[in-house]
DNA sequence: GGTATAAGTTGCAAAACGCAACCCATAATG
DNA sequence: CATTATGGGTTGCGTTTTGCAACTTATACC
């Protein structure tokens, strides 16, 4: 995939999708948050071809997610560990099991997350205000910050004028 | 990509890993987002070709993030409309955007988002306890759910072993 | 020294992608 | 009412990526 134009602006969403759009990668990450640190255990808890799973092993500690640590005792064994970026990416985890149990499981939840010390089962993750009241998707902006390039900031202001001629 | 074993099963990391992980369907969700609601704009707004761009308009239609309208005043005009399911994803959105911004973008942030009614900035996404109180990776663990298989319950009990045999 | 184990790499067929050109139905124009 | 324009796609074709199996290298155990 030769990536042009919006791959390589700034967009932070155009380069997120390049770290975890790619298959097999969330589910990398997935047994990485599980505890899983050897090449052939993510092989064979995820039935992932090696070959596939050398790349993104390798993509996910160029990109900061994980670590790649050669163990003293046995310098045989490799160990790949997650970085604070790496850690950093739980809630979104999180959110998206629980979207997919909600919207692609009926309802039917395999999986579920809950606090450690209490044992509850966690609430759904939410885009809050500055006052912690949950807000809806409506009544949320995306907008250009300080950093954004001139398309980007185009591109946002085009959004928030064709924003406001809609009726929903 | 044959999708065996671990996409089949009912994962819900597996199964979500289907509908945004492919390339540019992220992308088209942000392009929802903003108010494109017409193939054209998309093709326009992203760069993408249109034969990509239909694949994916055709599978968030059947997967229900989208709702696939033709338009009543002008019989050629088709509108793509987020659905109820489609806007849930909205909270997985900022958090992809204000994650990649923090470690993606070397903190400067291009892309911000706001509170339409305020104007201020949104906090970023947090993974919270039943009380409101935000948590950390290391504090919550995955577990199997009442409606999980005999695979992924093996699969989340393995873990939870290993993790308490593990330093970090 | 021989065998087992961990972590990859290589080669090949099948699928997915990017690009441009083409197609069909409806609407505007003269 | 024939002609052109517009919106929303599909079709071919060459390139890139994926999946699978077999092979390789380096270290550890017996």
């Amino acid at each position: 995939m030769k990536q042009k134009s919006v791959f390589k602006c700034n967009c932070p969403l155009a380069r997120v999708t390049e770290v975890i759009g790619e298959p097999w990668t969330l589910m990398v990450l997935r047994e990485a948050f599980l505890g899983t640190r050897h090449f052939n255990d993510f092989e064979r808890e995820l039935g992932i071809a090696r070959n596939i799973l050398s790349d993104r092993l390798k993509k996910l500690v160029d990109r900061g997610l994980l670590a790649r640590v050669r163990s003293e005792s046995d310098k045989r064994v490799v160990e790949y560990r997650l970085t604070e970026a790496g850690r950093d990416l739980m809630p979104i985890l999180v959110g998206l099991v629980q979207w997919s149990g909600k919207w692609l499981c009926d309802g039917r939840s395999p999986t579920r997350f809950i606090e450690r010390e209490t044992g509850r089962e966690l609430p759904r993750i939410a885009v809050r205000a500055t006052d912690g009241r949950e807000l809806r998707a409506s009544e949320v902006a995306m907008v250009a910050g300080p950093d954004a390039d001139a398309d980007l900031t185009a591109r946002y202001e085009r959004a928030v004028a064709a924003a406001q001629s809609l009726p929903n």
